[in-house]
DNA sequence: ACCTTATTGTCTTTAATTTAGACAATAAAT
DNA sequence: ATTTATTGTCTAAATTAAAGACAATAAGGT
């Protein structure tokens, strides 16, 4: 979480990004634990600098999240209710920190930050989870990849935001061949299929599938996959582009 | 043009609104003059007051510009680069309003909020021309409905938000049933076809145009229109639920 | 080696949808 | 009654999507 000085940013305004990954099967959402006594949560978020569009900040907090600097971001929905926290975890996690936020001058500038009324612009980023280097970014035990499903409560309206992102996604993902930016350099065409599944949370006919993404035309046939499994390789594909 | 107090608004925050009318078959939008001297056009622009959710105060400042209280409107995008500025277009400005700037109170204070560095949230609104009332808004000679196609220049990137707007109205029309907020009460299936094709630029074949909008079950079909024209007179439809 | 097994890649067939073509119904003018 | 310009609706053709079928592997087992 980052403070901002009194006029080195945007006042009122924030982003808050829908970081998406893909492993095992199942479509993940980065969420970091507020650095608050108890467990509270909420999306990676930051502020826009006087000096600084709004997509560059977007990837600037990115890459101070994840340490990467090509990644693909899309702002999908600004959400400027006036009543978007969730009083009932907001007010556990002041009971929780009363101490902490009376005492200690910089959890109480960041508590008033968090507590003013915000407008807060969504961005979703889609990341190759082995691409993210733990050691170069902020990520430690503080820091999960959650399946979509079973995301932990967070503050304000976020869950609400990774469901309005996740909309997006599956109503932008053939459109703009985004896919790709979830998975690794190479890759099957059953992981593509896989991948998709777990996106739209249903199954895929495989002969039909592979027809229409071999059809966008996008990608690149390499040599086959070796697997050691008894039957036949798989060709890997690479995104081309 | 209104001007904020201290904090009444969220500063750096604003919200433009491209108005969209239909009209002698032309796709239009509603753009306004600014009070200075010369030729200078802005779209509709206002600013969110600490107590106002973002939603409602993009209602409050189409209220106040077309007097239609029930407006149908969507955020379509956040324009937050640094460099939004036109800037030959703004030094024109500043040029032909030298005095007025320095001298009055109330321009400086405008103007100053004009060129500071802003965020805006674009909203698109779809307006029955007719039930825009000049009486009951702002709406007078200083105002017009523009074609698309022949905007007059107008500040910032307002051009550019028009055409994504129009891009987001396009994607969006089928999907979410929104059309008819652009036509009165009744009409014709000829008259949804040529508002379509106003909004599309390209024709529809009408056989098959009249059974895709009689699919989507959302027109009611009242008693035939006598036109007295030389032909079968067409049935006049309603929009429903 | 040769057959078995589990998948992959691709083709064919079928169904559904979209697009194009055709024509009767109608309201007023001739 | 006939003509004219549309409108409403139907049918046929073309395209696209979904389902089914099967040969081509790459080990594993005998």
């Amino acid at each position: 979480m980052h403070v901002p000085g009194e006029k080195k940013y945007i006042q009122q305004l924030s982003i808050d990004c829908v970081i998406f990954g893909y492993q095992q099967r199942q479509l993940k959402v980065l969420i970091p634990k507020l650095d608050f006594t108890g467990d509270f949560w909420a999306l990676p978020s930051g502020y826009i600098q006087q000096q600084e569009g709004i997509d560059q900040a977007a990837r600037r907090i990115l890459e101070e999240r994840t340490g990467i600097k090509d990644i693909y971001l899309e702002q999908f929905r600004v959400f400027g209710a006036t009543e978007r926290t969730n009083r009932p975890y907001l007010e556990q996690l002041i009971q929780l920190n009363e101490e902490k936020i009376g005492n200690q001058h910089f959890i109480r500038q960041e508590f008033e930050w968090i507590t003013q009324r915000f407008v807060s612009i969504g961005y979703y980023a889609l990341v190759d989870i082995n691409q993210v280097i733990p050691q170069k970014s902020e990520i430690d035990e503080s820091m999960g990849w959650y399946n979509y499903k079973e995301l932990p409560t967070m503050i304000m309206d976020h869950n609400d935001m990774v469901d309005k992102a996740l909309e997006t996604l599956r109503l932008n993902i053939d459109q703009k061949l985004i896919a790709f930016n979830l998975l690794p350099e190479t890759f099957t065409m059953k992981e593509v299929q896989e991948l998709y599944e777990a996106i739209f949370d249903k199954p895929f006919a495989r002969n039909n599938f592979q027809k229409k993404i071999l059809d966008l035309n996008v990608l690149e046939r390499l040599e086959k996959k070796f697997t050691g499994a008894a039957n036949k390789a798989p060709y890997l594909y690479r995104f081309q582009k």
